[in-house]
DNA sequence: TGTAATATTGCATGGCCTGCAAAAGCGGCA
DNA sequence: TGCCGCTTTTGCAGGCCATGCAATATTACA
């Protein structure tokens, strides 16, 4: 007779427990000494030896240094996080920061991290890489509402940009994406305000 | 007596050439043959056995191969593109969109570059990064217009996403600086149309 | 022509990253 | 418990990237 737990949790067995474990401790020990010492300062082989890895392990894991101490997820657009979108009452703007503020924020210490790339301004290359990387994935996800795949595509260049910002300034109270909305208000303000004095002027 | 050439013509020197020539030849190497294997299938050493030169020699002039075949000017705000700025009539956004562009659309080949950029997205991350670098300084530059530090860093940063489209759509007649105008205008457009509905919601 | 300045090169070094195959660990089953 | 299939970890080999240093070649200029 098979003694299998009862319930109908998904429990992920030892397996799949050991490797997020070994992923966290990857992880754990790249932030710390890269926050400590700076990327260019630190080496794969130290965090391997914090992490109590094979340095091969570590490439199983990660793609670079940079990459393990940010471990964003693999910026995936969720099924949950497509529905929320889909679902969003308000403008298409409006809902992509929603979409990509709480995917985002999914990561369980995205203020640990942005507060680490404040620090540490190399990092915003690997970040902004990663954001390249997701692109195309929130474009579709946005085309589904646009009216068009040009406005799909400047929506999401939007926000994109306007991430840049959110992430900066953690200080303020609100949720990462409040703070994109904001930001892209803001930015529409900046522009809108003179560009259409500007399309005036040229007509 | 001293040969000195009579006019006043800065002519560079045989030296100078000589840099120029080296640089360009490797720049046109990298160019090619990227443009042919794609970024990973090319070897530092396959372009320095096309432009003659030692490997040593190359990272003299580029620190990496992506930058070799973009060989972007180090995307400095020169005097001239400054005073231009300044001397701008027109918005913030306006005049910077002048600025960035040109600053660009200096390099002798920009179409060319954007071609290549487009048939190899992975030279992107390159691109993102070297204009990650310039920011500061148009951000600097921007302040010397912006009634605020917050509105020089929202222009730049609205400029700075209309780039990325600007570069891609090489196709339509009009010039770099337009192009990033009427992008700018297009963010502002989708952003702002129902960021107002939505702060009228909100409130 | 001779000297100073600068550019190029070779060499050595260290770090990053990947493929491959052996070893170790986990999961299920009798 | 002991065995078998699967996944993860590891070691190793190797290639590439990038930089510092010192020697050599080239240019500038008097």
């Amino acid at each position: 007779m098979t003694i299998t737990v009862d319930d109908h949790t998904d429990l992920p067995g030892l397996r799949e427990r050991k490797k997020q474990q070994t992923r966290q401790a990857i992880h754990e020990a790249a932030f710390r000494l890269i926050d400590e010492q700076g990327v260019d300062s630190t080496t794969v082989d130290q965090i391997c030896q914090a992490a109590e890895v094979s340095s091969r392990t570590f490439f199983n894991y990660f793609p670079s240094k940079a990459a393990a101490a940010l471990a964003l997820p693999t910026a995936t657009v969720s099924d949950e996080t497509r529905a929320r979108f889909l679902a969003a009452r308000g403008g298409l703007v409006w809902a992509l920061c929603d979409a990509v503020g709480s995917g985002t924020e999914l990561s369980p210490d995205h203020a640990r991290i942005a507060t680490l790339v404040r620090r540490h301004p190399e990092l915003l290359t690997t970040l902004s890489a990663m954001m390249l990387e997701a692109r195309s994935q929130f474009v579709a996800l946005a085309a589904e509402r646009a009216s068009s795949q040009e406005q799909a595509e400047l929506a999401v260049t939007l926000v994109m940009a306007a991430v840049g910002r959110g992430i900066r300034d953690e200080d303020s109270g609100d949720s990462l994406v409040d703070r994109l909305r904001h930001t892209a208000d803001q930015l529409a303000a900046v522009a809108g305000h003179e560009m259409t004095a500007a399309r005036d002027r040229s007509s």
